[in-house]
DNA sequence: TGACATCTGGAACGCCCCTTCCACATAATG
DNA sequence: CATTATGTGGAAGGGGCGTTCCAGATGTCA
């Protein structure tokens, strides 16, 4: 195509894809451990292939969660939009769902500075905050708790469904309800028990 | 002492307790990574002799974290056994508290083996469904989330508390308030929000 | 197709960390 | 105090893993 020298070739372009895909992989299963080294063999590459088309495998690691994340947080805004009755609800449900099907992410990425996923994270964060923001103005949600406060809480809460991946089965679904439950708004004596 | 040959040395006892201590000291520091080399040099021993004294890494970490449990575990069970009202509310406090202090365990431990610890693990469980099950006979805790569920549930929100240290500083009131507030018998249209 | 920049695989390298080993030190005993 | 089993420090061993390197392969374009 461009004659200029700078032009990266297109199997190198495609193998970045393949290195992509297969982080993207093991990122959902708890059990493999994430080297190089396995990468690069789901991939069908050389572990030097993997590396040099990331410059590293932080970077490597930032763009593969970067792409599972990025779905999810479409999702919440498009449920953000027009945040009716259900939408915090709904959204918790497929959050936590996520975070259960790629629960090798936040054990994988703890310690590491990933750009990218750090952004998406913070827009996550946006996107609770405006789902909570819009459940207090409807009075579905209590305001005697800090909305920075509530936005980790409900953050923190998805992680730890995940967390527990051999919990029971329905822990998720219990997780929603109770917390849903308990930030609305409290009828009489809240903290009395 | 006694002249049979298989008794212990006395400062091999004693170091083997210097040991232990700064591993515990650096099991309460996030930031530290924790090496046999630094659980040595912390105690002023050398590196052999800490693997030594307790013949590997894990079983060290095992009877650190173990140590460190133990006071919780027995406060718990104290609280479980008188459960009155508030009796739920105090334990969650408290561990959460803990595990904020002790974050470092949980990213230690994780995919190790520490039979001790699991022991410990086990047991909290146990006081988690001793007060939850009191709390249901009693009327204060919804019984349409089954139990096990629920041991789970407040096991793993005490553990998010720990995990978002970085989070706004009312995080633990504020997740004790939201789940007990949850986990009260619904009135009316539980999951309706 | 020829010429060249780019890319590839996988070996080699360096780093970290747990474990083992051993010459030396020290507690225990009579 | 002499003797001996036990313990100690720290260097060496060994494995795992990310990164770098380079000779050979391959895409690119005239």
């Amino acid at each position: 195509m461009s004659s200029e020298p700078g032009a990266r070739r297109a199997d190198a372009v495609r193998n970045r894809g393949l290195a992509l895909d297969a982080a993207k992989q093991l990122l959902a299963q708890p059990e493999a451990q994430l080297t190089v080294e396995k990468i690069a063999q789901r991939a069908g590459l050389g572990a030097g292939t993997v590396v040099r088309a990331f410059g590293g495998k932080d970077a490597l690691l930032d763009a593969a969660v970067a792409e599972l994340l990025t779905p999810i947080v479409a999702r919440g805004r498009e449920l953000a939009a027009t945040p009716d009755e259900a939408a915090l609800r709904t959204f918790l449900v497929e959050l936590s769902a996520f975070q259960r099907e790629h629960y090798a992410i936040s054990e994988q990425i703890a310690g590491l500075s990933l750009p990218a996923t750090a952004a998406l994270e913070a827009e996550l964060g946006g996107v609770l905050r405006d789902l909570l923001a819009a459940g207090r103005a409807a009075g579905r949600i209590r305001t005697d708790i800090a909305l920075e406060t509530a936005v980790v809480l409900v953050g923190e809460a998805a992680h730890a469904v995940a967390r527990a991946r051999k919990g029971p089965g329905d822990l998720g679904a219990a997780f929603v309800t109770v917390l849903l439950d308990g930030l609305r708004p409290p009828s009489g004596a809240s903290t009395a028990a």
